[in-house]
DNA sequence: TTTACCCTACCTGTCAGATGGTAGGGTCAT
DNA sequence: ATGACCCTACCATCTGACAGGTAGGGTAAA
């Protein structure tokens, strides 16, 4: 029970900031969500930069997460690498709403220092995932994999935005689709 | 003289949402920076959104004129494509700043109708000059024109994105190079 | 040409609501 | 009796919005 309304901050934190960005979030509405009062979520986080850092960083742990498991159950690299795109699908099955860290990418000026620092680690995970998997699949020249990598990342949450801003999935797995056959992603 | 202020408050406006987006828009600062009083600009514009929505336009509205312009300045539509990236290149340039509609588009949301209609042109009018350049340019084949644009603004938008969350113009010059590498745009 | 009227452009003053944050106190398990 | 957890009650500040006023210029009937 202790710790619950700490976890519950941070997944209605969460959700509310992959809908309404870092500005978005605010504690009364928060506490309303979790069912505390606003001066309560002071106890587990300090300020709102914190609860924003942590945020953050419980979000790219999780999709860290989730890449290996995804590797661990699709060990075939061309294959994985094919589902990819599924872990930006979700957050627009999700509501319509967005990878967090895009979102605050946008709102980068606006971000105090300790989110912009998990904003880019967020990259960096997902960037060398990305990398790893492309060597295996060997569908780029040694010493490619890295640029690539950061390429599919951009591009696939590039088609997220746009999608969103439709709130058209279909549009998502067009983009997608456009990839493949351009070239940037592996068919 | 009588209508620079109305221009002073929309070029204003653009910069501040270029890098705050809609929701750092306020009348007090931008009142400040134009040098009139934050009541004044109700005499423009009756109300938050419907700045917000003649600021979209007119940015899509020179977004298009500068798209013409490039066009009848290089004829060659492979040349030209190769300059379309600068668009969104200058953001960066001025400031880290990022497109306004991608801005936007995670702001979704929250947007007051009439400007997220405005957002959706702009990606439309992306579109169909990309769509018709690589028409011309032949390098896709007939019936591909149109996603291949699409996938090429999404791309090059979430390029931008990547690339202002390190404040690092030379990254998103990378990715755009890899975007030729792998087959997305022309080299 | 004077009087009456209207328009544009901007001002002062104010308000209600939201927001991040603080002070200090209560409850309950250990 | 100590600390984790949560509360009530505030506060300062910012925000979009509005009412009402003013200064200057144009128009037009008397």
């Amino acid at each position: 029970m202790s710790s619950t309304s700490r976890e519950s901050v941070l997944s209605a934190a969460r959700r509310t900031a992959q809908a309404h960005g870092y500005g978005g979030l605010n504690f009364r509405d928060l506490a309303d969500e979790v069912g505390i009062k606003a001066a309560s979520i002071y106890h587990h986080f300090p300020s709102k930069a914190d609860l924003g850092a942590a945020v953050t960083r419980r979000y790219w742990e999780d999709t860290a997460a989730n890449l290996d498991a995804m590797l661990a159950e699709t060990p075939d690299p061309v294959r994985c690498l094919r589902r990819y795109p599924d872990v930006f699908r979700r957050s627009l099955e999700n509501g319509n709403r967005m990878c967090l860290c895009s979102f605050m990418a946008a709102e980068y000026d606006d971000l105090p220092e300790a989110v912009k620092k998990e904003v880019q680690t967020f990259a960096d995970v997902n960037v060398a995932w990305l990398s790893k998997v492309l060597s295996a699949a060997t569908v780029v020249n040694s010493g490619e994999s890295e640029p690539r990598a950061r390429a599919i990342f951009a591009a696939v949450a590039g088609a997220q935005l746009l999608a969103r801003s439709r709130s058209d999935i279909s549009l998502f797995d067009a983009l997608i689709d456009s990839y493949r056959v351009a070239g940037l992603l592996p068919v």
